[in-house]
DNA sequence: CAACCGTGGAG
DNA sequence: TCTCCAAGGTT
């Protein structure tokens, strides 16, 4: 395993020189504005979130904002991110930042984390991103870049080790301020370089020291990835539901809502299942919207 | 802990 | 065309 300091600087001057001018990386931004953005990335590409998280920015620019608007409202502004239960506990952590903790961001790991839909990485990204904290900060692009890089294979396991959190502490710079630019230069380097389907190796800085490369490039080894299914699937059926009221004006018709989905059992199980989540409030004479 | 939870674009 | 997968979290 490289050392180290023979990864820090190239992969530091590289950031410095690659890096993309994303607007939750402005000097000036706040923790409300970075914390929203990296709920918005799980499992979303940026493209996708640019032109969301600009419009949530202006309609709730701090955490009360959005704490005093509607879980509904979120939900139809969330568009087509998809997860739409990210939205809700999205508001949610609003709620909790408004009602517990004065309508600020919380600074530390700990108290992040138990805001609704922040989970390990979020809670590290955000202490790191947004205050500058030497958090060790695990998403899959680190995962891969490590993978490789150091560790020497294709792909990373299935689900996070302890070894892979180790190995990403161990990396860390000392230095408070360099260690959070160590941490979103490495996931910079995932998303736009070492990439999971077709790496630029020849665009890489640290190509030469790279533990899989010296290794011949070994395919991935292990079982192979098997993709989340689709057609047919609940996740389908309750996208449907959610599209047709994020749509509609005020509450729809339950035979209009039911009308999107063939399966008649599968249909009503959904929908039970969506005001069960909270994504959905039924109504008196069998209507529905998103809730209030 | 494996399964579930949306969506759309690149290869 | 179709598979893969993108700054995960929760149960």
């Amino acid at each position: 395993m490289p050392a180290p300091e023979l990864l820090h600087t190239p992969v530091l001057e590289w950031y410095a020189a690659s890096r993309r001018d994303l607007p939750w990386r402005r000097p000036q931004r706040s923790p409300w504005e970075v914390l929203v953005s990296e709920v918005m990335l799980q499992q979303t590409p940026v493209v996708r979130v640019l032109p969301v998280w600009e419009r949530w920015m202006t309609l709730w620019p701090t955490p009360s904002r959005l704490a005093d608007a509607s879980p509904g409202e979120a939900v139809r502004e969330w568009g087509r991110l998809g997860y739409p239960r990210r939205a809700l506990r999205l508001h949610a952590a609003a709620v909790a930042i408004r009602d517990l903790h004065g309508g600020r961001v919380p600074g530390d790991e700990a108290t992040l984390r138990t805001l609704p839909g922040i989970g390990e990485y979020t809670a590290a990204a955000v202490a790191a991103f947004a205050f500058g904290a030497r958090a060790t900060v695990v998403d899959t692009n680190v995962r891969r870049v490590h993978a490789r890089a150091v560790t020497g294979t294709a792909l990373p396991a299935p689900s996070l080790t302890r070894a892979e959190v180790d190995l990403a502490t161990s990396l860390l710079p000392e230095d408070d301020a360099e260690a959070a630019t160590w941490n979103v230069a490495v996931m910079e380097l995932g998303a736009l370089v070492c990439t999971a389907r077709a790496p630029r190796c020849p665009a890489c800085p640290v190509a030469d020291r790279c533990a899989w490369r010296l290794a011949g490039s070994p395919a991935h080894e292990g079982p192979p990835r098997r993709g989340q299914a689709w057609e047919g699937t609940d996740r389908q059926c309750r996208g449907r539901m959610v599209q047709l009221l994020r749509d509609a004006d005020g509450p729809v018709a339950g035979t209009r809502l039911r009308a999107v989905w063939p399966d008649e059992g599968q249909r009503d199980r959904c929908l039970d299942a969506l005001v069960a989540d909270g994504l959905v409030e039924p109504l008196a004479g069998d209507r529905f919207r998103l809730p209030a």
